[in-house]
DNA sequence: TTCTATAATTGAACACTGTTCAATATCAAA
DNA sequence: TTTGATATTGAACAGTGTTCAATTATAGAA
């Protein structure tokens, strides 16, 4: 009996190192790189034995991405706390969000391209009433909620305005990971000029006028 | 000589057949299914050849994605003159430019994607000074200069909100792209609020508060 | 028309890829 | 020590992009 335990342990610390064997590749050459052979050669097995611990090479990207955009998930919502008013914790949530991305761009593309099962379960949603389900929204729709509670605003506009932001959001920091050569100054301004001016206008717009007069 | 023109002539259209056939595979199967030996099996030539009227795979490509690019250019510019005022302007071109780029999903997400020089003369891009240079820019960039005329509004912030219009709607592109199995209803009715109302959110921005209300 | 130089086209090969599977090695339990 | 399960391997299959020497076709000169 103890020998099945270890064994379970043995084989959670053979897929460990597949995960990160493959994350290291992934980092260092990049996606496209990312090979069986080369992550059998790296810890120094045969090819084979890695179908013994996953189904294909699929199941690997996705545990990796899942890994990855955990930690920027986190990054999020450790924002949620330190933050006084709805409108700031929205700014920086998204900053949060922007910086750990671009610390994860291989990671962060991939999961978001990737239409499998296991990246559809973390990255946001478009779809109706997604914003109850899915983490990357909720936070963000509370916020939004907070900002306009007792206001005549519908759940529905609420939503959607959530998904506007993240969208955009998203557009955002692929444009600042596919042009990689940008120089750092212009990647901080826009970086700025969104989180403190873009993220606010497309928040406040969920609301008559002069509601807005008195957020600002 | 006018074996020359004829020989020229032949050349190009090789090329063209090439293309067109690379272009029917990247629709109906998808790009990841793009093969050089598929293209050869389908007009009929051996793999090799296609290696004489192009460098590689990616050159094959780049062009592909080029001539759909174009296609979604010219449906943006349409639109510059039939609206009266520079807000409807915007507005129609950026649902234009939406509606092309989800009849060309594969092309758009490649040139997008893909940061290959080829790509990079055609996608919008994030320098300081690009709204001057790259075609999907100034047009928009335009339309807000003509929004703001004889207000004081800092050229650098109209460029920056003219970026953030377009790296907004790219990320609804590609998260409409990729929940592809999102219903229409729903789907109809993101890009109605996005371009009605989002937009103008952004756009709106950039001025003072009273301005705002001029313009609504 | 025949010969020659040039360009078009091919087939075979190389070095990769993901994946499968029968054969082998390892090891715990009987 | 033998048995049974499981971990591991090597070889193979079918596919990929790409190169290159050998072949074929063709246009212009003799």
């Amino acid at each position: 009996m103890a020998v099945e335990k270890r064994r379970e342990r043995e084989i959670e610390e053979m897929k460990e190192l597949i995960l990160t064997t493959a994350s290291e590749i992934i980092a260092t050459e990049g996606l496209d790189k990312l090979s069986i052979r080369k992550i059998a050669n790296k810890i120094e097995y045969s090819p084979s034995i890695i179908y013994h611990y996953f189904k294909d090479k699929d199941e690997i990207i996705g545990n990796v991405m899942q890994r990855g955009y955990k930690k920027i998930l986190s990054a999020v919502s450790s924002a949620k706390m330190e933050q006084e008013t709805p409108i700031d914790r929205v700014k920086q949530m998204t900053k949060n969000y922007i910086r750990a991305a671009l610390h994860m761009p291989e990671e962060f593309m991939a999961v978001q391209l990737n239409q499998s099962e296991i990246a559809l379960k973390h990255t946001a949603s478009l779809f109706k009433g997604a914003s109850k389900e899915k983490p990357a929204l909720t936070a963000l729709y509370q916020c939004l909620q907070e900002m306009y509670a007792g206001h005549d605003v519908s759940e529905d506009k609420l939503e959607m305005t959530g998904q506007m932001i993240v969208v955009a959001t998203l557009g955002l920091i692929f444009k600042l990971i596919i042009e990689k050569d940008i120089d750092e100054e212009q990647r901080e301004r826009l970086i700025d000029f969104y989180t403190e001016d873009i993220v606010l206008r497309i928040a406040k717009g969920t609301h008559n006028d002069n509601y807005i007069e008195s957020l600002s």
